[in-house]
This record gives C-alpha cells, sequence and structure tokens, in this order.
DNA sequence: GCCGTTTTCGGCCCGACTGTTTTCAGTCG
C-alpha cells in the first residue's frame, strides 16, 4: 500500500507549501490532517478512489478528494506543481529546523534571498542574519547551533531506546523526587513504535532545584531553554527530552494535556466547549462563570466531559472518542494476562541460553510456557536446525518437560518461507512440532504480487501455526518488505494462521493499524519476543504495547490463554 | 479546506518560552 503513503506524503508537502505561503493556519490544518488520516488508513487509498468513496475518508472533503483523484488517476497534481513552482524546493527542508517556522522562513527568503539550509547556515556564520528585522545575535547563533544539531541527528529513536533513556534519567533524578514523582507523556506514554522525543512531567515541591539537576545529568550534551516551570535538553546522542513541571492539583488535566495526541485532545476539547467547559493542561474552565475545575487524575478530566477513562495507547483520535461515548471501548489486554511466549531461540541454533535457562526464566516471569523456535535449516548463518538435530531437540524438551514442575517447553521452529512460498523443512517433522513460526528472511525485494503470494502459500500449509514479524520491517534500517497486507490478513483469517507482533523494539511488526484490523477479521495475535537469551523475554511488554494501540483485548491474544487450550497443540 | 445533536456559514485548542520587541510575534507542543 504504498499508494496511500505516497498520497500522504503529497498531502503533507502541500500543507507545508501552503504554510510557507501564508495561507490560513487553517487550510494548512486540513491538508495536515487528511494527511494524517491518509496514512492511517488500513484499505488501499486506490480501492476507495475506484469507489468514489474518498470523500467518507474523515478530513477529506470535495476539494482534496478532487485532487488525491487526480493523483492517483495522473500519477501528478497540478496544484501541487503550482505551488512548488513559486516556492523554492530548499525551504521546506529550512522548516525542519527547529525554531524555524514558517513565518521566519519567508521572511529570510523574502528579504535575504535565502532559499535553503546552506544558504541560512552561510547568512548566519557571516553575520548578516542579524540585520533582517526581529533578528539578533542570540537568534543568530541559536539557528547555527540548531542546523548543526539537526545535520547530526537521528530522526526518531525506536520506542524501546526511549524506554531505556527515560529509566536512565529516572534513575538519576531518583534522589530528587523522593517528594515527588515523574512521569513519562507524549507518544512515550502512548506507545507508538517510534518516538520524536521524550516528554516528562513532575510534581516537586522544589522545581527549581529538579529542573537544575534535570539540565545537570552526565547525558545532557545541550540546554536549548529552561525556565521556572519546564527545560528542554539534547542529550550526547542527540534525543530532545523535556521536563515540565505541573502542580498537583492540575496533575490530571497537566498528564491528559501532554500525553495527546494533539488530534485527541483537539477533539476532547471540542467536546468540552459544547459542554460550556474550556478545556486546559490546567484546569477544565466553565466558560460563562470562569469557574474552573481541578482535576487531580484523569479520570476525573474523562469524568467531567461525560466520558469513560481511554487508556493513553488508543489516543490518536481513530474512533476511540466514539467509543468511549458509545460505552465500547475495549478492555484492553495487560502484561499480566500473557501467559507464555511463543518465540524464543536457544543455543541450539543463535540465542545464548540453553533450554534449562530459558525454562527458569520463564518461571520466574510467571509463565506457563515458552515455545522453542529454533530458526531452520536455510539460516545457516544463525545455525539453523535441519532435520535430525530438531528431531534430537523435540526428544530432549520431552525430556526436560518430564523433570518441569511449573513451565512447559513446547518444541517449535522458526522456518524461512522460500522464495517461492514453500518450507524449509518436510512436513512430516513441522507435525512432530508443538509450534510452528513461519517467516521471510531472504528476497525481501520482491514486488508486492508475488511476496503476497508467497506469503500466503506459506499460511495455507496446515503445519504452520504463526507468522512471524510480518511486514520484516527493521525500523530506521530496513523499510517493509511490499506486501498487501489486507490480503495476508485474510488468508490468515481464512487458514487459521495466527499473526505475530513481533516484540523486539526494532520490529514491533504487525503495526497498530493492521492489529486492528486484524481483530476486526477474527484473526488471532501471537505475541512473540523473538528472545535470543533469557533477559530478551521481557521484552513482551513492548508487543503488549502494540496490542493495546491494536485495540487487543485477553481474548484476542493467543498466548494469553494457557498451554492446554493453544489452538494449534492438537 | 473541513464540518455540523445549537451551525451549510462561521467557526476551527490553549499556554509557555524565547528573543526581540517597550507590549508582542513566532514557535512549539
Amino acid at each position: 500500500m504504498k499508494k496511500n503513503q505516497d498520497t500522504a506524503d503529497l498531502l503533507y508537502h502541500i500543507a507545508e507549501l501552503l504554510e510557507l505561503k501564508g495561507e490560513s493556519t487553517f487550510k494548512v490544518r486540513a491538508y495536515n490532517k487528511a494527511a494524517r488520516a491518509v496514512e492511517t488508513l488500513d484499505t488501499d487509498i486506490q480501492e476507495i478512489y475506484a469507489a468514489q468513496d474518498l470523500e467518507s475518508i474523515p478530513g477529506v472533503g470535495l476539494a482534496i478528494a478532487q485532487k488525491i483523484g487526480e493523483y492517483l488517476k495522473t500519477g501528478n497534481l497540478e496544484y501541487y506543481d503550482e505551488l512548488c513552482k513559486n516556492i523554492p524546493a530548499g525551504l521546506s527542508e529550512m522548516l525542519k529546523i527547529p525554531g524555524l517556522g514558517p513565518k521566519t522562513v519567508q521572511l529570510m527568503y523574502s528579504r535575504a534571498g535565502i532559499t535553503d539550509i546552506d544558504a541560512l547556515e552561510q547568512a548566519a556564520r557571516s553575520r548578516r542574519l542579524r540585520r533582517l528585522p526581529g533578528f539578533g545575535e542570540t537568534k543568530e547563533k541559536n539557528i547555527i547551533k540548531a542546523i548543526e544539531r539537526y545535520r547530526q541527528r537521528s530522526g526518531r529513536i525506536t520506542f524501546g531506546k526511549a524506554h531505556y533513556l527515560m529509566d536512565e534519567i529516572f534513575q538519576y533524578l531518583d534522589r530528587y523526587v523522593k517528594t515527588g514523582t515523574i512521569v513519562p507523556a507524549g507518544s512515550l506514554r502512548r506507545g507508538r513504535d517510534t518516538v520524536g522525543d521524550i516528554d516528562l512531567l513532575a510534581v516537586h515541591d522544589s522545581p527549581g532545584q529538579l529542573i537544575s539537576a534535570f539540565v545537570g545529568m552526565p547525558i545532557v550534551g545541550q540546554v536549548l531553554g529552561k525556565g521556572k516551570t519546564k527545560a528542554t535538553i539534547v542529550t550526547r546522542d542527540a534525543v530532545q527530552v523535556d521536563m515540565r513541571i505541573l502542580e498537583a492539583r492540575s496533575y490530571g488535566t497537566s498528564l491528559q494535556y501532554f500525553t495527546g495526541s494533539k488530534d485527541h485532545n483537539v477533539k476532547l476539547r471540542r467536546i468540552a466547549l459544547k459542554q460550556g467547559l474550556s478545556l486546559s493542561e490546567y484546569a477544565l474552565e466553565d466558560v460563562e462563570s470562569g469557574q474552573k475545575i481541578y482535576c487531580e487524575t484523569e479520570e476525573e478530566v474523562y469524568q467531567h466531559l461525560g466520558l469513560p477513562y481511554i487508556p493513553p495507547e488508543l489516543r490518536e483520535d481513530t474512533g476511540e472518542i466514539e467509543a468511549a461515548l458509545n460505552g465500547t471501548l475495549p478492555h484492553l489486554i495487560t502484561l499480566q494476562d500473557i501467559r507464555g511466549d511463543l518465540h524464543v531461540h536457544s543455543d541450539w541454533s543463535d540465542g545464548s541460553d540453553s533450554l534449562e535457562t530459558l525454562a527458569t526464566a520463564a518461571g520466574q516471569r510467571g509463565y506457563g510456557y515458552i515455545a522453542i523456535t529454533d530458526h531452520s535449516r536455510s539460516l545457516g548463518i544463525a545455525g539453523g536446525l535441519g532435520v535430525n538435530r530438531l528431531q534430537e531437540q523435540i526428544h530432549e524438551i520431552q525430556r526436560l518437560n518430564e523433570q518441569l514442575d511449573n513451565v512447559t517447553l513446547l518444541s517449535g521452529t522458526e522456518v524461512d518461507i522460500k522464495a517461492d512460498g514453500t518450507i524449509d523443512l518436510p512436513d512430516t517433522v513441522l507435525a512432530r512440532c508443538d509450534v510452528v513460526v513461519a517467516a521471510v528472511h531472504s528476497a525481501h525485494q520482491q514486488d508486492e504480487r508475488t511476496m503476497t503470494k508467497r506469503i500466503i502459500r506459506a499460511m495455507e500449509n496446515p503445519n504452520i501455526d504463526i507468522l512471524a514479524h510480518p511486514t520484516g520491517r527493521l525500523i530506521g534500517e530496513r523499510d517493509p518488505y511490499q506486501v498487501n497486507m489486507t490480503a495476508v490478513l485474510e488468508a490468515a483469517e481464512r487458514t487459521g494462521t495466527a499473526m505475530e507482533i513481533n516484540a523486539q523494539p526494532s520490529r514491533l511488526d504487525l503495526i497498530d493499524v493492521y492489529v486492528q484490523k486484524a481483530k476486526e477479521l477474527g484473526v488471532r495475535i501471537a505475541i512473540g519476543t523473538d528472545a535470543h537469551a533469557s533477559n530478551g523475554l521481557d521484552l513482551m511488554q513492548f508487543g503488549v504495547m502494540v496490542a493495546r494501540r491494536g485495540w487487543l483485548e485477553k481474548g484476542d491474544v493467543v498466548n494469553a490463554q494457557e498451554a492446554d487450550t493453544l489452538p494449534f497443540r492438537s
């Protein structure tokens, strides 16, 4: 569904160009909103276009629908070409420099002829920028620093990296917050698979002291801002972290506000206004009387608006507010619901721990079972098991199970889906396994049609229980392969194959949008850590996060069941 | 440009911080 992303990118770019042109912010917002809606569609936009139903996409009206239509039909958009003609291409990239917005970029272009980042840097270094109205020496220096940061910045980081960085910060600040609390907000709290920057909120008796400690941490590379209630730093490896100090009486409204998403908040505020209430991070305020209602918890905020509590992972304005109004919010799965792990590697292939060690680790986590799914023989590089070794392992697991008390080891394998969709181990051997996980590990470059056919062929093999890391992406390193995920999900439903949410922070696929789609289709989901050592079992929390973002409940997840009721054990 | 259990026209979330301004505009989240 590359066209969805292409279309969304086009709309995003139009929004940027309109911004630079000085168009109404509402128009800009409209294009951005439409772009986001297209980006998160779980249907191929070409199908929607073919059904002449583009305007059914929320945020897409007549004007944008026509533009999308023209683009899909001809591969071009005259309106867009016209915009590009009048605005130098480099201006869009200048907008990406933190601190520079459309007004500033436009001013620098019209008054100083600056059309890209290189020219901007030159102007700043030669002290020509400070002559512009509203500019000064400080601003000039800040722009130079911002450009340097922009050039070394790595973009969004994985949720896992953000999570571990947050832990590190908490450990450091621990001694300062004995009398208060610090919690994450923003996309980190919502559990997005990538995080742009880290938002932290704190309640503390001596805000000044906490802010000073925060900007003085050893990991700080640069302090971008430091005020009474908020500070912003960039770590040495270029991750931005914001810290805000809150008042205890406003904790609920503030946490709600800074958790976002922006779209969720906008809709929530609109609902508030309809009830005569203005919602800010400080309080709910009666518009007429000016009376303030303080909320110490998020639950109170939602309650005052007549809504049940909406978990952070759902707050993306993808129907959660409507579901809350209708009383149809899901009871999201939690880490405590997980009973086992169905994707684990041992030292029989490229893992580092023995079967016994893994069994013990599973027990320590309260699991009833884990499936040992070492690589099959195609992955020679990962020490893949051939038929004989796998049979040996099956015997060894049977032997161990007789000694184990609370944990059952399931014998399994992670087989390779070859380029033509066949499996690299014979069915006779697969049939002897408790769990067979299948995945693509090669020929990622196949076109969408070939890849889709390949995967579906594998799923039609009755021995295949789970399709692992279904898009093959490695966040920030490798794009997902081209595959028609809707067709794959329909095949999963038809063949009874479970789709995996791979809990590795660099993978985290199936992604949330398709998890939700899978649920709608009645496809089961397995959350697997793909652990290569016993501590890798702890990655489960990241997989559960994705499941929650996909609206999953306990009953939707295979490994939230006990071993004896697993659907594919015969 | 989109949208409608007060609206098909007139709205569209709200406040902190910064740098430059003597009272505010721009940017960000």
